[in-house]
DNA sequence: CCCTGGCACTCTCAAAGTATGAGTGCTAAG
DNA sequence: CTTAGCACTCATACTTTGAGAGTGCCAGGG
């Protein structure tokens, strides 16, 4: 653990701050004079002296200030940054975007849009995951005598659809019988218990089960398996906000950047994993594993429906953010996203 | 008309195959040598200098030299391209691609991704015009008592779905009746006819309307107005290959750019536009119209499902692309792309 | 009349030199 | 422990210089 004096750490967080707001290497007469300290810049250089050898500060070159590193953000978000309250006007702008549709799909894409305007970064939402929805109906729809749509809803109002190619040809009243069967036997199950289901039913011997039911069987399964998941469950957007920055301006990592955010692949892994911990997490460079990323944060947070956390809302943009107004945005976000997707008993009150 | 002695035109036709080679202004010595010509750098630079009066070409600077303009590019494309057949790989990849899925949503997606891949420019797929596609199923469920969730299916696989509030309260079987009154008289129809219908109902004089028949017209107008036809009609992707472009590393610019795929309107009007002359279209730098499509270069062709153009595919590139081979791509990629989404009556020989 | 070689000229680019200023580290005195 | 002072470093901006590429124009030759 990195333990400080009191006047290293008020130190730091001055120089960090200054960092953010400028861009610009901060040295020891800028720093007295911007945060009116009461001693000179010879101590402030003895002090910053000591940073830098905790790692927490590093020079660019001799005789340019000094500049946070990694492990300073680290620290300063850590233990030195108080988390300021929203300005009304940003929490006012947030709860407007959020309930002005109430479309779970809308909902989730206008937040991501949101929070890329207020940040002026780039907004990225995790789409629950359909596995914890509840199962609500099956429809199958035959397009072409080859060609069948299925249809999934869930209880969350999200819907699923597909178009697969089953061995045999069925009659429009043999889908709709085959759907009938799904609907009642998985009425009010997660998706997730619905699949666990049909691969039972699969694998039990098929000698006693009708013929129809087992074409469902089958066919349901094609649904549940290849690629469902993985149905963009993802909103970026405001990736163009990060064109601004002059640090990531690198053409080099830049595509990097553009393609993790094309790809999504990283992304959801790393919103993935903040949705096991509660309340907003912070990654900063390197710390959140991925090459795309360097030089880049992520601040996450997970949102709850119904008490239940389904997905994570989140900013990504250079090291050198505002994190204080930053985390409490996606804070903010993240609660008022679940509370309009929540399925309020006094619902339409 | 520009009309230019044969030798002029074989010389810029040089000139610009080199340049879209390179990217670096063309010199008179290197045009000799490169294009293997049997006169005289001077000569070669007495036709530049005419070719410069014709405003085809221009010098950067004093000595530097020369460079196509829009207007070469656009003399170039409309009278000296012979536009090459494709290479039978890059055909073997966009059939590959194109036959992978048969999902519509999904051919779509990656038909857009592959001409991104195969181009190393931008792809962008106009999706099929909702309006156009017969109307197959629509669907009430009840996700809460004040929200129903209403899935609207067309004939060709597309499935919309949004959440509406109506103001009454239903119960499943009178959000059950309702939709299979749609399904029976509108069955066939195309979904402009549907919504012509809906209109006109509502219009009618109600009193003699039975009240479950009149809140279904009100829910499923709900449907068709209101940012229905405004669903994501149009994929994107590849935007990040346009960074590896020294031309496009203006900051600025590549930020208008960018934030023209985010907000898709400029796109969807010039796919729109393109839609209704047939084959390929090609805009130039400022002949698109559009500000953020300045120094850059869009190749689009319309695709034909069932005989009739139903959306459009194309490619952003900055102007100095490969035209021959884009346009060869862009066409092909068009006709596979109809081909797969048609519905062959031999639908699955 | 058109082509061509030659030549002066222009302009960019890169390298090298120079000045400037911000900022540091160290030391010695308070 | 703090501070002022000083020598030192280094990026940056500016200028100079030379090289190279390319042009425009002219005058001679087919």
């Amino acid at each position: 653990m990195i333990s400080l004096t009191p006047r290293a750490e008020r130190l730091l967080k001055a120089l960090i701050e200054q960092y953010i707001a400028e861009g610009q290497p901060v040295g020891s007469r800028t720093l007295v004079r911007q945060a009116g300290l009461e001693f000179s810049p010879a101590t402030v250089r003895n002090i910053m002296s000591d940073l830098e050898e905790f790692g927490l500060i590093r020079s660019p070159h001799t005789s340019a200030g000094r500049v946070p590193t990694e492990r300073g953000y680290r620290f300063f978000v850590n233990s030195l940054l108080a988390v300021k309250p929203l300005y009304a006007l940003d929490l006012s702008r947030i709860e407007g975007h959020l309930l002005a549709d109430q479309d779970p799909q809308q909902l989730l894409e206008s937040a991501s849009g949101m929070l890329s305007q207020i940040t002026k970064l780039a907004g990225i939402v995790r789409v629950p995951r359909r596995t914890q929805a509840g199962f609500l109906q099956l429809d199958f729809l035959s397009l072409s005598a080859s060609r069948v749509l299925v249809i999934l809803v869930s209880q969350d109002g999200q819907v699923l659809n597909r178009v697969i190619h089953p061995k045999k040809r069925y009659s429009a009243s043999e889908l709709q019988q085959a759907a009938n069967i799904f609907n009642s036997a998985y009425a009010g199950l997660s998706l997730e218990e619905v699949k666990r289901c049909l691969v039972a039913a699969l694998e039990r011997d098929s000698e006693d089960m009708q013929q129809m039911l087992r074409s469902a069987v089958e066919m349901a399964h094609q649904v549940f398996t290849d690629g469902e998941f993985a149905d963009d469950p993802l909103f970026v957007s405001g990736e163009s906000n990060l064109l601004a920055f002059p640090e990531l301006s690198n053409m080099e990592k830049l595509r990097q950047l553009f393609d993790a955010f094309n790809a999504k692949q990283d992304l959801l892994h790393l919103l993935d994993h903040s949705m096991s911990s509660s309340g907003v997490q912070i990654f900063i460079g390197a710390e959140s594993g991925y090459e795309s990323l360097a030089s880049c944060s992520v601040v996450t947070a997970p949102y709850e429906v119904d008490g239940k956390v389904v997905g994570t809302v989140g900013v990504v943009g250079p090291t050198r953010m505002s994190y204080d107004r930053v985390i409490s945005i996606v804070d903010v976000t993240a609660r008022f996203l679940g509370g309009a997707l929540s399925h309020d008993p006094a619902d339409d009150a």
